[in-house]
DNA sequence: AGCTTGAGTTCCTTGAGGGAACCCCAAGTG
DNA sequence: CACTTGGGGTTCCCTCAAGGAACTCAAGCT
C-alpha cells in the first residue's frame, strides 16, 4: 500500500494521532478491548482480523502506549489491556460512535448503548469547551496557530 | 489492499463509521476542507496525496453526504463544502486533536489551537453526558446492548 | 509420549496507494 | 482566430500492505 506517514506531513494532531490509530483495524481493536474482549484469539475470532495484521497492529498499539501486554498465565499467554493514553484514545471512539449512531444506525437505533454512572441514564457524549462549559463544535472555534506550528 | 469492509462485521456505530472516514486521507481532507482549503488543487497541494487517491475520496465523502460539490465558476471549478453531517463529523476530529495534542505534541505544544467563540478563550474540548452534564468518559460507563444490536 | 491450546510466524496472492504523464474544457491574450 | 493557461480530473504501471491458510512453538493435560 505504500502507506504515507501521516505526522511527517505537517504539524498537526489528526495526522499524528492518525499515525497512531489510522490503519485499518486499529479503532476496532481498541473499541474489543475496552469491551473485554482482549486476548489474541478473542480478537481474531471477533473481528475476523488475519492473524499476521492482528500480531502487527497489536505490537504496534503496544509500541506506542496505548496497550500493555499482561500475562495470565505461567505459559506465554497475554491480555492486552488499555493504558491511560490508550483509554483516553477510547473517549475518542465515543465521540466516533455518536457520530455514527446519529447519522447512520438507521430506524433499528443504535446497537450499544452507554449508561453513565454519574446518572444511571442512558446517554452519549457531548462536547463541551473546556474553559467556559458551553458547547463546542466545528463552527464555534476559530482555529489559531499554536507553539508547535512549525516543523 | 482488499479492505474489509467493517460495517458488514457487526453492528457498531464505529464500524459504521470508519466506512465512511476509515480509510487514509479522509479525516486529513476533512480537515482541510474545514481549514478553508477546499478545492482540488489545494487538497493535492496541502497533502501531498496522489491525484487520483484524492479523486477516490473527495467522490465518496460526497456520495457518502459529507461533502457537497458546490461550483465556483462559469467553468467546470468546485469547491468541496461540509454538510451538516460533515460538520458534525469535524466535532469527532476535534476530540481527535484534543488527544493528539495532549499525548503527542511534546514540549513544542499543539500545532493548533482553538478559541472558543461563546467565551473567547483558548481551550480544547471536554466530553461531558449530555443528560447530566457530568463528564463521561470511556470509565465512567457501562455498555449495554441497544435496539439495533442485532444485525 | 501424544494431544491440546494460545499466540504467534511464514508464504503466497491480490488489490489499493503512489507517482507521473496525459486529457478535457473554458477563458484569457495577441 | 490560434495559442496558452490552469483547474480538475484519468490512465497507466509499480510497489507494498492486507487476506488467508498452513505451519510453528512452548506449556500443560491425560
Amino acid at each position: 500500500m505504500q502507506r504515507t506517514n501521516f505526522s511527517e506531513l505537517a504539524a498537526c494532531s489528526i495526522a499524528r494521532t492518525l499515525d497512531v490509530i489510522g490503519e485499518p483495524w486499529s479503532p476496532l481493536i481498541l473499541r474489543d478491548v475496552w469491551a473485554g474482549i482482549s486476548r489474541f484469539e478473542q480478537l481474531q475470532a471477533d473481528l475476523g482480523i488475519s492473524r499476521k495484521v492482528l500480531t502487527e497492529r497489536l505490537n504496534h498499539l503496544v509500541e506506542e502506549g496505548v496497550l500493555e501486554r499482561h500475562p495470565y498465565d505461567r505459559r506465554p499467554r497475554y491480555e492486552y489491556v488499555l493504558t491511560e493514553k490508550g483509554t483516553e484514545l477510547v473517549d475518542m471512539l465515543m465521540a466516533m460512535t455518536r457520530w455514527g449512531d446519529k447519522w447512520l444506525a438507521g430506524q433499528a437505533g443504535p446497537p450499544v448503548l452507554y449508561r453513565h454512572h454519574a446518572c444511571g441514564e442512558i446517554s452519549s457524549v457531548d462536547l463541551r469547551c473546556a474553559h467556559c462549559g458551553e458547547p463546542m463544535h466545528a463552527n464555534d472555534v476559530d482555529l489559531l496557530e499554536g507553539p508547535g506550528a512549525t516543523r
